[in-house]
DNA sequence: TATATTTTGGATACAAGATATCCATAAAGA
DNA sequence: TCTTTATGGATATCTTGTATCCAAAATATA
């Protein structure tokens, strides 16, 4: 029940290229100042690309671009991106029968916490996340 | 992001006694109607023995029982018992400094999720999972 | 055209944590 | 004393997140 190390720099890099939208940014600038390993940033941007968040140009003076204004990056479709559809038990998805036979008595409760939790993800865009910064006045430990 | 196994053996556990809190159930008994490795089982008992959720009496015709009423165990105390203190994101305890030397955009938004997830948890008890069965007439998968 | 710089793609390695197993010991009822 | 149960510690296995390596494709520019 944790945000993974992959997902934080996906965010970190998105909050990076957000505050310069226009310009180009490389895996290596991104990687340099945000302290990800260059090759296994190569992996998150991908899937960034893929997902139609990110635009990217290869070759020299290459690199990547929001495809989407701030406005309208959910945090949502970041997560899903990087981690796959929400579903935060496994049987949630409803494919299979249960071996015990019975109603389940959690699935309520993990049902309203997913609920709850994708009901943030979907309000909160990039955009928030960049005005947000130095609300809490916190700094990040890693 | 996902609820472990471990948490899930859990909660079967406690439904299951909570089905008839007065009778002692044996570890061997739950292992086996819900499906859990023995050995297993008895790890995941001893953290809800610590926390004070439930009862053990050794020897012969020993068993289980929980502690308090069903009414007065919260799904939040029962998650702690098994997964330690509820922290979505590893900085969010602040025991250190970010070598970004910069505010954090993201933990706003982890600190909102990480909150309502909280509160749920703390307002859920394992009466109303109790009450709940059925509500949704979903069947396991595992 | 040649060269350098960048992203892309696939394969693989490493690490950490969740899950599971084994065994010896202590408690307690018959 | 014998049997049944929980306790405790050590260790193994398996899964998944994290990271590394390398070759290939794209493209600007000298």
């Amino acid at each position: 029940m944790q945000v993974t190390k992959t997902l934080d720099y996906a965010l970190r890099s998105l909050t990076y290229i957000g505050h310069k939208p226009i310009v180009k940014h490389s895996m290596r600038e991104i990687s340099e100042h945000q302290h990800i390993p260059l090759n296994y940033l190569a992996k998150i941007m991908r899937r960034l690309v893929k997902k139609g968040i990110v635009k990217s140009m290869v070759g020299p003076d290459g690199g990547y671009t929001l495809r989407k204004a701030p406005s309208d990056i959910r945090l949502r479709d970041i997560y899903e991106a990087i981690e796959g559809e929400i579903r935060i038990v496994d049987c949630m998805d409803g494919n299979g029968i249960c071996r015990l036979h019975e109603t389940c008595p959690q699935l309520p409760v993990w049902d309203r916490v997913q609920l709850s939790m994708v009901k943030i993800l979907e309000e909160t865009t990039l955009e928030q996340m960049l005005s947000d910064r130095g609300i809490r006045g916190f700094t990040r430990v890693n």
